[in-house]
This record gives C-alpha cells, sequence and structure tokens, in this order.
DNA sequence: TCCCCAATTATCCAAGTGTATAAGAGATTT
DNA sequence: AAATCTCTTATACACTTGGATAATTGGGGA
C-alpha cells in the first residue's frame, strides 16, 4: 500500500486553463527554455502527466498559450472603449492613452510575447493568429480614426492607422524592457501627441479629465 | 591508435567570432532552444569541448551573442548616415527609410532578437546593454531632429525622438514579423510620412532622388 | 450503496543537455 | 629537427527533457 498524492477531478476546462496560465506565466518570468512540462504541472498542482492527457504534446500546450496569450490582449484592448466617451476624438485619445499603460506596458507581458516569437514564425497556424489578432486591433484603431470625420480616402485611412499602430506598438515595446528610462505618463503622453500629430488632430486636448488628471497626479 | 578529426589551429578572435556567428544563427532559425552547445559547435566547425575553452559557460556565450548583435544593428544604422545628403531634412528622411528596409526589416532578426528578450530582462549586464545600445541609436535621430533647425526646448526634442524612433521600432516589429500584408515600399513610405508629421516638416519631399526612385519602382 | 469509467498519479525510458577532464596534435620557438 | 605549449578533440558524467505506459483512485450514474 503505497501512499498515493490525493487529487481532485476537474472539468476538461478547468484544467485546460490552469495548465495554459501556468505555461503563461513560467514563460514570462523565465522564457522558454523555464517551461518544461514538469515546471508546468507544478505550477499547475498537477504532475507531469497530466499534461499529455489534456495536450498531445507539450508543442499543443505552447499553442494553445499562445492563442490564449492574443485573445487575452485583444480582449484587454476592446474593453477599453466599453465605457469610453463617444465624442470621437475623446474615444480615439483614450484608447491610445489606455494602450501605453500597465498592464498593457509590462515588462513580463514583452518577455511573453516574444517568447513565443520563433514558435509564431515558424509555424502557419500560429502566424495566422498572429496575423489576425494583429489586424484586429489596427481594424479597431482604424474604426475609431475613421469616425473622426475628417477628409481621408481609404488608401491614407489605411497608412495612418498602420502608422498609429506602429507608434503605439514601439513605445509598448520600450516602455516595457526599458521602464525606467521614462517619467511617469511620459509613455501615454508622447502616445497620445504623436497619434494626434499623424492624424493632424489635438487629442491631447480632446483627452477626458479622468484620465488626464491621473496622468499629471503622476508626472 | 583511433583516428582523430583533422584541425586547423585559429586566432582566439576568430574563433570567438565563428561560434557567436553559429549562435546567433540557430537563435534566428530555431529560435534559443536550437542553440545548444553541440549545434553551436557543428555549425562553426569545431566540436562542442571547444567552446568551454573560449567561454566559461554557454551562458558567457550567449552573453556574447547579444552584444555582438546589438553592435552590428547600432553600426548599421550608422552607417547609412556616412555617405547620406549634407541637407538636414534630407539626411533625416534616408535614415528613417533605410531603417525599414531590408536587412534591418527582416523575420530572422526579429526572432534573433526575440531569442535574447527574456535573457535580457534578467541580467543586469545585458540590459545595460541594451538600454547603451536603445540610448544611442535613439541619440542620433535626435541629434538629426535637432539639426532641423526648428524652434524646440530640449523636452520638446526628446519627446519627439521618443515618438520618432517608436515608429520606426513598432514598423520594423510588424514588417520583420508579417512582411507579406505590407506593399513593397509602404513600411518605408509610411515611415518617412509619420516621422515628417511627427515634426511638422514634409520628409516625403525631402527623400533623395534614388531612395525615392526605387521606392516607386517597387511600389 | 456499489460499480465503473476516466481523470490522475507514479514509474520508466531513451534522447539530449551543459560541463568536466584527459588525451592528442598543430604550430611556434629554439 | 626537437621540444614545448596550448588549442582542439574525444569521452564520460550527472542531470533534465518530453513522452509512454501501467496502476489507482475520485466521483457520478445505476
Amino acid at each position: 500500500m503505497i501512499l498515493r498524492r490525493a487529487y481532485r477531478r476537474e472539468t476538461e476546462e478547468k484544467r485546460r486553463e490552469s495548465l495554459i496560465a501556468a505555461a503563461q506565466e513560467l514563460v514570462a518570468e523565465g522564457g522558454p527554455k523555464a517551461a518544461t512540462v514538469r515546471a508546468i504541472a507544478e505550477r499547475a498542482g498537477v504532475t507531469a502527466g497530466l499534461i499529455r492527457h489534456y495536450f498531445a504534446s507539450k508543442e499543443e500546450l505552447s499553442q494553445a498559450a499562445y492563442r490564449a496569450l492574443m485573445d487575452t490582449m485583444t480582449d484587454n484592448t476592446s474593453h477599453v472603449l466599453d465605457d469610453a466617451p463617444v465624442d470621437p476624438l475623446a474615444r480615439l485619445a483614450v484608447f491610445v492613452w489606455a494602450s501605453l499603460r500597465p498592464p498593457v506596458v509590462d515588462g513580463k507581458s514583452v518577455a511573453l510575447w516574444a517568447g513565443f516569437i520563433h514558435q509564431v514564425r515558424s509555424d502557419p497556424a500560429l502566424l495566422g493568429v498572429h496575423q489576425a489578432s494583429y489586424l484586429r486591433f489596427r481594424d479597431v484603431l482604424q474604426g475609431l480614426i475613421g469616425d473622426l470625420q475628417r477628409s481621408a480616402n481609404p488608401d491614407q485611412l489605411r497608412a495612418e492607422a498602420i502608422a498609429c499602430n506602429a507608434v503605439i506598438d514601439g513605445l509598448w515595446l520600450e516602455g516595457s524592457v526599458l521602464p525606467e528610462i521614462f517619467a511617469p505618463g511620459e509613455l501615454e503622453r508622447i502616445g497620445v501627441t504623436s497619434v494626434g500629430a499623424i492624424l493632424g488632430v489635438d487629442l491631447v486636448a480632446a483627452l477626458p479629465v479622468s484620465p488626464r488628471t491621473s496622468e499629471t497626479v503622476l508626472s
């Protein structure tokens, strides 16, 4: 009679989620090499063998973790607009502003994202996930820009969306990796200002009171 | 009498360089996990043990590879300015334009860079290398912007340099990971246009003939 | 309450990992 | 041409890796 570890049965969904979460945490904290099957299992509170019961291979778990990451990121950004103002200028300003603060700007996020880059580039399915997620975000941005009702043809609108997206991505990257070289609120301010300059509108003045004051308080 | 592999003795510098190059190639092609000591040694045409003769550990080789990567990137960008025009507007335009073409924009580069992100974040020494490299690039950009002789105070100059750097970084990132969703020349055009918009100058008109035509040819 | 199935654990395995150490051979010096 | 140095190879080792398989136990349905 060997004593065996006590355990609780869980639904498939809960188990998959906890395993995916554990994998993400480990990649964020220690890079891809830290996310071994044993470490993931331990973090999720199960034994290693269970991973293979829910995922055909570690690779498959890894893919699921990346899909979940992209879903989370896009969900977060759309949530920002839920209780945003109705004024198109203010909406865009809030969107840009929120994209350049925590929890979006965060060292672990960038580490997690970067940890999957090679896998994304080598796996067509994951590349599709990445592209869809990128285009979804850009389309939201393009929609916000289009709502400004300036006179811009579709080609220019597309170019503007790409440019504004790039500003956000670039600031996100730099702010996440080197947070200490930027003053509090600086990234948000530069982002809103730059997007406004690219579009030829004054976005800073359009920022609602709440975000603007909290930015002022921080800086 | 066992037959032993023939070999040539090399200088320490050549060996280190070839080992670093091999490590970089493997990370770029197959991610960090592909860069094992055996794979690196095979790529460099030596046996695995030699790595430990030149580097105290694999970690140290990895650090050297990252330093070399950053040095190469900054060297490449400064080279662009060597035979650039003297007109400040044209110089800036060419700089931005060159930063958004191959070989800077390249899938393997971004994979290589991303492969080191976690190591950079966890190792203070590498974080310092990263920060120095980032600031050097940004300072070059800020110098080019300052040469435009517009009336801008230092704070605004800094913010503009950060913003322009972000545009370049963001476009670099997106263009490298998803090259097929951008038309040829599109990234360069958007980059030059956006930087001009942020600074309030017409950079597109300032682009010298050679780059502008080649861009036109491509698009 | 008692089955019975599948969720979970436990154990094993072959391959690969970084590293340590000893032996051999290229090149430089004398 | 001989000696010497150290660059380079070869081999071994302890450990980790992802995966396979068998044993068991939790919990819902009869």
